[in-house]
DNA sequence: ACCTGAACACCGTTCAAGT
DNA sequence: ACCTGAACACCGTTCAAGT
C-alpha cells in the first residue's frame, strides 16, 4: 500500500462527492462519515483530508453541486413567455427539486455551527445566481421601477417560496402530497403579483 | 456522593432544560453536550438519563419551550383590530422572536436524521397551535368562504412570512438588519393579502 | 431509590511511518 | 509524493457499583 497513484487528486476529490452525496441521498447528512466515505471509495480515512479541509469543507462542495443542479433546472424552465407564467414555472420547479432529492435540498438549509469559518465567496455566488433567476423575471414584470424595488419583491418571493416548500415537505405544515404543495405556492405566487401590480405606489 | 436527593426529578429535569437552553443561547444547538449539561447543574452524565431517554427527547423538549414562547408573544398581539392590521403584527413578533433569539428559533427547524422516532404528539399539537393564530386571521378577513380556504391560505402566507425570516436571518439573503427584514415582510403579506381578496373566484 | 463514574462504541482529525 | 493506519481527543449511552 502507500504511493498506489490509481487516481488523480481531482479524480479522487470527485470520488470522494459521489460517494458523499450518494449516502446523502439514501441516508441523509447525518450519515455522513469519513470512515464511511472512505470505505465507499476504498481508500482510508487519511485520504480525505488530502483533498478536503475537513469534513465541513467537504459539506459544503456537496452543497455547492446541489446548488448547481438547481441553478440548472431553473435555467431550463422557459423565460421568455410572459412573465406570470415564467415565475410560476419556477416556483414549480423549486419545489419538484425538493420533493425529488429531498435529503440534498434540506442539507443546503441546515443551520451550521457560529464558530466555523463563513461561506466561501464561490459559494455565495452560487447562491446569489439562484436568486437572480428570479429577480429577472421580477424586472419583466415591472420595466417602470426601479432595480431596487424588483430585488425586495424578488426576496419577498422567493422566501415566500421557499418557505411554503419547506413547512410543507418537512411536515411543519399538514400539507398531504406535492400536489398540495404545487397549489399552495400557486396560490402565494398568483396572490402575491396580483396584489404587488396593483400596489398604490406602483 | 450518590442518592444526594437535593433535588426531585422534576427540578432536576428542569435544570437540565434551563441549563440546555442557556447554552443553546450562547453558542448554538452544536454546542449542546451531556457532559457540558451534566457540569452546569452540578450532577454527572449519568442523570441526565434519569429524566431524558436521550439527546433527541432533550433537544425536542427544548423546541417545545421555544414554540411555548413563540405562541406565548403571537397571543400577545392584539386580535380584535382590522384582520389585515392583526397579520401583519403577527409577522412582525414572528420575526421579532426569531431575530432576538436567534439560536433557539433556527434550532427548530433543524433536519432530523431520518431514522430517529417521529415527533410526539404534544410536540405537534405545539406547532398546530401557532398556524391557529394566523388561521383565526385569515378567517375573520373572509368569513364567507370555506374553512379550507382560509387554512389553504393560512399555510401559503405562514410560510411565506417564515421563509423571509429564514432567508433573511440566516444570510441567505443579503437583508442588512431587521428593519429591512421587515420591510421585505410587510410588502409580501400586503401584496398577498390585497391580491388574495381580489381574487377572480372570491 | 438515587446517583456515580468507568467503560464502550463511535466520531473527526493528525501525523509518523511506509513505499 | 502519495497513502496508510494507529493514536488522540471527544462524543452519546449504559450499567455495575456504591450509599
Amino acid at each position: 500500500m502507500a504511493r498506489r497513484s490509481e487516481h488523480s487528486l481531482e479524480e479522487i476529490k470527485e470520488m470522494v462527492l459521489d460517494a458523499a452525496q450518494s449516502t446523502v441521498i439514501e441516508e441523509g447528512v447525518g450519515a455522513l462519515k469519513v470512515r464511511k466515505i472512505a470505505l465507499d471509495i476504498g481508500y482510508t480515512v487519511g485520504s480525505i483530508y488530502m483533498v478536503f479541509d475537513n469534513m465541513a469543507d467537504l459539506i459544503t462542495h456537496v452543497k455547492g453541486r446541489t446548488l448547481d443542479d438547481i441553478a440548472a433546472e431553473l435555467n431550463a424552465v422557459d423565460a421568455n413567455g410572459p412573465p406570470e407564467h415564467c415565475i410560476l414555472a419556477l416556483a414549480r420547479a423549486y419545489v419538484n427539486f425538493a420533493s425529488r432529492h429531498f435529503n440534498r435540498w434540506r442539507m443546503i438549509f441546515e443551520p451550521r455551527s457560529a464558530d466555523d469559518p463563513p461561506l466561501p465567496g464561490w459559494y455565495q455566488q452560487k447562491i446569489d445566481a439562484l436568486f437572480n433567476v428570479l429577480e429577472v423575471q421580477i424586472a419583466r414584470l415591472a420595466l417602470s421601477l426601479p432595480r431596487e424595488e424588483a430585488k425586495r419583491a424578488a426576496r419577498a418571493l422567493w422566501g415566500g417560496i421557499h418557505g411554503v416548500c419547506w413547512l410543507s415537505l418537512t411536515g411543519k405544515l399538514d400539507a398531504v402530497g406535492v400536489k398540495d404543495v404545487e397549489n399552495t405556492l400557486v396560490l402565494l405566487v398568483e396572490s402575491f403579483l396580483r396584489g404587488w401590480s396593483a400596489a398604490p405606489d406602483s
